[in-house]
Parts: C-alpha cells; structure tokens; sequence
DNA sequence: GCTGAGAATGAAACCGGTTTCATTTGGTGT
DNA sequence: ACACCAAATGAAACCGGTTTCATTCTCAGC
C-alpha cells in the first residue's frame, strides 16, 4: 500500500533468469525462440516471468535486434478527412501485423517532414509518406537509410501506392456532358501537385472528347474556404458544373453557391473526389471514391512485405476509384448561372482569396486577379 | 551509384568522436548537455555530426535514460473530426516539447484500447487517453504503470482534461428561448457517456429555467446516419429546435431535413457541438465550441509537467467551450413542422437501432419508422 | 565401449547511447 | 613559483535485451 504510486520499475531478464536459475540467454530464447529450448525449460522460464510479472522490453529488444516493430505514417494534415480516412486504414492494417505506429503531422510544410523523418528513423523500421511535400531528393535521401512507400507520388524505384482517380473524372465529365453541360470547369490545388494534376489533366481529356469547353481554376490549398471563394470565378467563367480536386473544396463550392441563392443541382452541379464527407453533405455529393483507408492499408502492406526481402519496397501498387453517383449532379439549367455572360474561356483564372487573417493558413496570393 | 539502394546504417556516435578527434562522452554531451563543454567543441562536434548526417538513436538514448521521449494517443475514432482535431493539437504539442506520438486506434472497443495500452506500455513515457471506452479498474491499473491523463472522463485522482459544455449549451437554450421556442431536444449518444450526459443535463436545466419542454432522444452511435434517423422521432414529438451531442449528429439531422422539405433555420433550428466541422456546412452550424485542439494540447502539458514531479498527473484541467452563433439557428415557425401534432413530451424517445449487422457499422435504422 | 553429431545451455560480446568517476588542464591566490 | 580548485574531457560501466560461439551432455552407430 505504497501512498504515492510511483511508476515502479520492470523485472529485468537477468531477475528472471536468476529466480528460474537459468542464464539470460535462456530467459531471451524462452520468449523468442522456444523451439531452441526443452518444452520443460520454456514452461520453467515463461513460469516465473508470468509469476514476477516480467515482459520483454521492447526498446531493448529494438536496440539489440535493430527491428523496432514500429512504422511511421507522415502525412500533411491529419484534419483532413482525406488524410483521417488513409490514417485509419494504415494504423488498424499495421496493428494486425504486430507493428505500433507513429503519427507525424507536417502541418504541409517540408521542412518539418524532414524533421519528422529524421527524428523518427531509429525507432521505425519503415515510413509511409502520404501525400509528401518535400522534394525528390530528400524523400531518396531518406529512402535509402529506411524503408518508405509514399502515397500518391510517383517516384522510380520507390514504394508506391496510386490512387488514380482519372477514370473517375473522366466518368464524371461523362456524367455532366450526358446530363447537358457544355462548359464546366475543374478547381485544382498547386500543392497537392501529383493529385490534382493527375485529376486536371483527365478532366481536360474527358472535356475535349466530349467537346465540352473546360476551365481550370486554381484553388491554392484544398479548404473550405478555398472553394467558396472559387464561386465568384466559377460564376464568371459562365460554367454550369465544377468537379473539385476534393470533396472539401466541393462542400466549400456548394456552399458559396448557396450563399448565391443557387441551388445545387438545380441551377448549377458539382463533382468531388475522394468520397470521404461526399455522404454527409446536403445534397450528398456525386464523388470519386479514393478509398482512403484501403490505400492507407496497401501502403502499410506493401511497406512490411518489403522487411521480408533483402531490396526495399519498390513496387508501385495502384487503386482506382470509381465515380460515385449521388444528388449534386442534375440536368443543365436552361442557362448558365453566370451574373455577367461567358467571355471566351481563359485557360486559366485564379481565384482570388481573402487575405485570410491565421497564421496557419499559406496564403498563395495573386496580386494581380481582381477582388 | 550503388544500384542496390540497401539501407545503409546509420553513423554512431562512436564515428563521430572518432571522426572529430574526441571521445563518445564529448559527442553525447554536445548533443544532451552543451553547456557542459567549450563552445569551440560544441561547434566541433556538431560540425562533424552534420557533416556525416549523424542523428541520436532515440531506442539507444531511451534504454539507457528510461526515457522513451514518446507519448502515445489513443482514441476511439480517428475518423471523427472531434479526434482529428484533438490529435493534431496534441501531436503538434508533443512535438514542440520534443516528445513523438504513438497512435493508437480503439475502434470504439474497450478491448482493443487494452491491448494498445499495454503493447505501447515500454516504449513510451505516458498516455492520454481521449474519451476511453476501457471501464474505470483497468484504467486505474494502467495508470498505475505508467502516467496518464484521460480526455472528457472524470476519474479521481488521475489527470484529466475536461471539455465543460455545459455553459454553451445553456446559451444555445437560452438562444432558443429569446428566438421564441417553446419545445426543443437534445439528441444524444450514450457511448461518450460523460460529455453527453453533462450536455443532457445542461439543456434540461436550462429549458426549465426557461420554460421550455425538453425532449431527450438517444441516438445511439455519435454518426451522421444516426442524426439523420433521428428526425423522424423529431417532428413526432413536436419540437422546433434540436440540440446534437456534436456536430456530426448535427448535420445529420440537417440532412433528415432536408430530405423532407424543410429548411433550416426557417422550420427547424439546429444546434450542434465541438465546432469542428461546423462552418463548413450549409447552413453554417451554430455550434458550442469545444477546442478540440486545444483540449489535445492542455492534456499533452498535463502529462509532460507531470514527468517533472515524483507523483503522477492528478490535476484537472477544464475547458470552457463557448456558443458561436451561426446560420442554422433562427426564429421558430408559426408552428412546429410536425406532421403528428405534438403529444405529452415524453421523457426519452429511443431511436431504435437494429442489432447491428456488420461488426463496426453503426447503421441504426428503425425497421419500424416509415421508411 | 568409444566416437561423433546434434541438442541444450551458458558466457560474453554487442546494439548505441548516457553517466559516473577519474584525469587532465587552466587559472587564481598568496 | 606552488598549491588548489574548477572546468573540460576521457575511460569505462551500464541500460536490457539478442546472438555468436563455446561448452556440456546425450544418444546413435560401429
């Protein structure tokens, strides 16, 4: 009944081994290779280490063997349901094999993926970089002391899992051109470059196919209020649908329009990606399902067979995503919602944004776009 | 230009000291106790170590310190953006003060939270444990071994961080009443006992303090599915307003609305909780704010102060989380929009939830409500 | 009965740091 | 100049396991 409960201190393998009358090395070998040992022996040890409440230290066991049993997932913003989704997936398929796993948030900055990858590289046996914002060198730079599968980053000779949503915008643009949309527009973020480029680029393609006349607006970073402030650009450029490189920048699109008095899809229709809130939102929106949480657990995969073999993973697995159909999408209106009429489309229109007052926030200004 | 890019070990700190002339001890003190040495030798050292991309072995640093330099977190749903936003201001915290982060994932199980907190025990320096599922004895055990400091519980003796709601729910009746309810509910979920028991009995006292009648309805599994069940018992019982456990419910009961026609604020007024996901829905959510993020951070401090003392974290930290008035709230109809006129308000309506199929699913509809 | 292979176990080195304790060095007081 | 003390640095033990290598012991085979 000690009054302060002080943390006391673990039964060591030399306190085992000297209560069974044994050597350590027996006691080790008890918990890591029994079959070594005479069946009599392994019960006389595992006995006493239950009896004294004795287990294996893991930092211990990890310095000596130099396998930690642990992974790190690094990723740009765990507050992104995209991010959350992928997270879950990878932690729960990590903890089926037996690994613990680190989380680093990088909060979108380089700089402190580095630093993550650096601090956390003794204690992991392998990375999974989601997303990552650090340039092609330093991710090789840290590939070749561990092991790293990134996420959607298409690296040679790097691990890697894909997930290809093309074929899920180019099903969307199908989509909108079957319901009778002429002009649409794609809303992109620079940052997120393989992604969004990936998505802008099959939504060009896809446009043209169909002789649509595309947009592309540039978002600057994927947020809410990054696609409200799309709206004024998307009404401007005399579209009738966007797809958004993102179910948030497309929840954000929705509500600009609402505060327009637009209806959705009435007046004017919207595409995400990813498929994670796209459920949640009213009306539900037509997505690009990502399977998040499977990409998250095929990294994972990909990562730990990779311990198996002697050359780091450098496989490139990829998962494509599938449009799904939901309430934001509808026929053409009549005529498009635009306040002033189509001008001829430019290729590009930055939307503008609010001098936005955090400190957090990237802001990627554009001096020269109006408002 | 190997082809084979194997991992190369990392530099120890015997390379470095031999590398730069001195002897391990000048290595480690450079790095852990500077000022015990010349600067010139600092500068040394450090030069050499950058040079070779030397880092500390964190396993090695922690064997022989008993210092992992790790937390871990562990939380029932990743997924759920009140977690989401509670991990990214404890990371963020536990970074700053030089401590890395374990994640650990529950899945809403009490049995998993058990295994996680006993596998991670070695590795790291202490848990916070956010809205445990795990029941009061095995808490205290593990608290027993290692410090910790549990999130929305309230456990004698144990540190604790506590999000106190209560007064924002009392504005948001308060709100409700000026904007001329007369009968409103609370919508709450019976797993996160402690934080929706406290808002329960914050709406009650507050609707009599006003005079309103107060219905509670159970909703089960905190998820957007649930809220949207929910509307059904809703306009039953005649109500003009509704209060959410959190602002996932919230939306969900937005999305019932909708779903029949009915507008919010014009016909039905909406209250939701935790403020993370609530300026992102259309109408924008009058939420109570719950600081997630910094709820996250204050129990990382509580954990970290306490490693300075002999005792274990026992203090308890609340947080006050505060009304932000937004769209979803507006002045109540000429009538309820209830379909059946309203009844004797009955104490507690449960929305039933089918046994659930799947193992994690929550799905609760109610075979018994039209459809 | 003797030899040799193989199984069971132990002694000690090792993983990569930290820390105690001893030694060297430099500066001060007289 | 001499003695003395503090500051700077090094040698070696230690953290708690794993693993190599040597040793002991057993039993099959001739």
């Amino acid at each position: 009944m000690t009054n302060a409960p002080s943390h006391r201190p673990a039964p060591t393998i030399r306190l085992v081994a000297r209560e069974a009358g044994v050597s350590q090395a027996t006691v080790s070998r008890a918990f890591s290779q029994p079959e070594l040992l005479t069946p009599a022996t392994v019960e006389k040890v595992l006995g006493t280490a239950r009896r004294l409440g004795y287990v294996p230290n893991q930092v211990a066991r990890a310095l000596s063997t130099g396998r930690a049993g642990n992974i790190a997932l690094i990723l740009p913003d765990v507050a992104n349901p995209f991010f959350s989704a992928l997270m879950r997936g990878a932690q729960a398929q990590a903890y089926k094999r037996g690994y613990a796993t680190f989380l680093g948030d990088s909060d979108e900055t380089a700089h402190l993926e580095d630093v993550l990858l650096g601090k956390l590289a003794a204690q992991v046996d392998g990375f999974v970089l989601a997303s990552p914002r650090l340039d092609e060198p330093l991710i090789r730079k840290h590939a070749a002391r561990k092991p790293v599968v990134v996420i959607n980053r298409d690296l040679e000779g790097i691990g890697r899992v894909l997930v290809d949503t093309g074929p899920g915008f180019t099903a969307a643009v199908a989509l909108l051109a079957g319901l009778g949309h002429r002009a649409i527009a794609y809303v992109g973020a620079p940052r997120s470059s393989w992604s969004s480029q990936q998505r802008a680029r099959a939504v060009a393609a896809a446009g043209a196919a169909h002789g649509l006349s595309v947009v592309q607006i540039d978002a600057g970073r994927p947020s809410h209020e990054a696609g409200r402030d799309c709206v004024a650009a998307l009404m401007e450029a005399g579209v009738t649908a966007a797809l958004a490189v993102d179910d948030v920048v497309a929840q954000g699109i929705m509500a600009g329009l609402a505060e327009r008095g637009l209806s959705v899809p009435g007046d004017f229709s919207v595409v995400g990606c990813d498929d994670i809130i796209a459920a949640t939102t009213y009306p539900p929106l037509t997505s690009v399902n990502a399977r998040c949480a499977i990409a998250g657990a095929n990294a994972v995969d990909l990562l730990l067979n990779g311990f198996a073999t002697p050359a780091p993973p450098t496989a490139s697995h990829v998962i494509t995503g599938e449009l799904v159909i939901r309430g934001s999408t509808g026929p053409a209106p009549a005529q498009a919602p635009a306040r002033t009429p189509a001008r001829a489309p430019a290729q590009t229109i930055r939307a503008s944004r609010r001098p936005s007052a955090k400190a957090r926030a990237p802001a990627e200004p554009d001096p020269s776009s109006r408002k």
